[in-house]
DNA sequence: AGCCACTCAGGTACGCTGTTCGCAACGAAC
DNA sequence: GTTCGTTGCGAACAGCGTACCTGAGTGGCT
């Protein structure tokens, strides 16, 4: 402390040693940066700029950004805690119900599950817990199995495409109505143009269901069917 | 006002005078490249080298490679050209065969559909021909869609967990037999931890069947219940 | 023939990305 | 006090999408 420059300005700024981000920092503050500005505006640089620290520093914690994704997608299905009751069809839609609510909740999520497989712990509990709704169907594993797959398969194909159009419109970067005007008169023209008749009485004819009315109609058919298999 | 078209599909093409790169050879070789190099390969640089061209020059014929991407996928669904035959049960099963395939020859378009809506061309031809196939079923076009909507959904979902391994595997670079070395040994340490009664029954007691057998199994499921619903 | 208007290929450059390397600063152990 | 492993991170690299601009080539006009 004798010798302590006189000059303050004249120190160089050392660095203060910051608070030291861990995993699990990380993974929730990508998570944030994902879900209100989407899976491209999620960079290395920005998220080390959000948490205050460098950005070389969080390969220290996460391998790759690709991990750090695979890792967001485990904490985000944690989220998810279903209870089983016993009856098979109730259980089922819940984890149905839950599993679509994280898709919804996480708009990126569905465009970065394609390709990698899901073995995270969480990923792992929520299939059990799949199963274990399943299970009182049949004691045979197989098509108990089988019946997970279905209807999680489902889930994931309905709300993809649920969430298609909204993500569009915020890759335009338009507003909801500046969107509509513009795929609107396209429509109209591919109505007009009658090459698709079925096509058109849908739109035309058909009534406009919400997408949750969609989700448990189509959910009904899968557990309908897998009703009349399991009774055969 | 300017009705500046947003969508891809919208725009019209502009003849070249000259022959140049078109369009068509740009999507080809591209597509091409995602295929056998994966999504990540594809830059707008590769796609210039393979067709000998200057980089810059692609943008004179698509704008973007986010609009490169969209027209791949509507390329991609053209291979596709379903009959009907007023079956409805055997037509749906037909085109969701079809899309299935479609899926697995190239690998990357699961990954590439999330968070676009499919309006090209080819996309609303093969919707129509499923509109078309499941017609018989009622005179009601809001249930037409929904089973539509289900089923497609249903085999986008399957063909994403089929690919996911297999996706796995090409990008982490290893052969098939080193990628089930090293999931192998977690896979037996999960089990072992007792945590996952149901999930270890499923690996160790269920009889391991082939893709197409689950995804037959799922899509005779969903069937299943459009038939029980339909009859009601 | 000479000129203009125009199209279009493509080199260059900017700002961004994921990731690596090596150094500086620290806490603990000796 | 010295050493040593650990940790934060500045700087740098290769590669990306793409906007800008130059120059070459073409067709129609005078």
């Amino acid at each position: 402390m004798a010798d302590e420059p006189t000059l303050v300005w004249a120190k160089e700024r050392r660095s203060p040693r910051r608070q030291a981000p861990s995993v699990e920092r990380i993974v929730r503050t990508a998570i944030t940066i994902a879900d209100t500005e989407g899976l491209p505006a999620l960079s290395m640089r920005r998220v080390a700029a959000e948490l205050g620290s460098g950005t070389a520093s969080l390969y220290r914690y996460v391998a790759s950004r690709d991990d750090l994704l695979d890792l967001m997608i485990d904490e985000v299905k944690g989220a998810e805690d279903a209870e089983v009751t016993g009856d098979w069809r109730a259980d089922l839609m819940s984890v149905a119900r839950q599993v679509r609510t994280t898709l919804l909740r996480h708009p990126w999520l569905s465009g970065a599950i394609p390709g990698r497989p899901a073995l995270g712990a969480n990923s792992l509990r929520r299939h059990e817990a799949a199963l274990a709704a399943a299970a009182p169907l049949t004691g045979d594993i197989t098509f108990v199995a089988g019946v997970v797959d279905a209807v999680l398969a489902y889930v994931f194909g309905t709300v993809t495409q649920e969430l298609a159009e909204l993500q569009a419109q915020r890759r335009s970067g338009l507003t909801k109505e500046q969107w509509q005007a513009s795929v609107g008169p396209y429509i109209r023209e591919v109505i007009e143009s009658g090459e698709y008749p079925q096509f058109s009485r849908r739109v035309i004819e058909g009534v406009d269901r919400s997408a949750e009315e969609v989700f448990e109609f189509g959910l009904g058919c899968v557990l309908d069917g897998i009703a009349a298999r399991a009774s055969r």
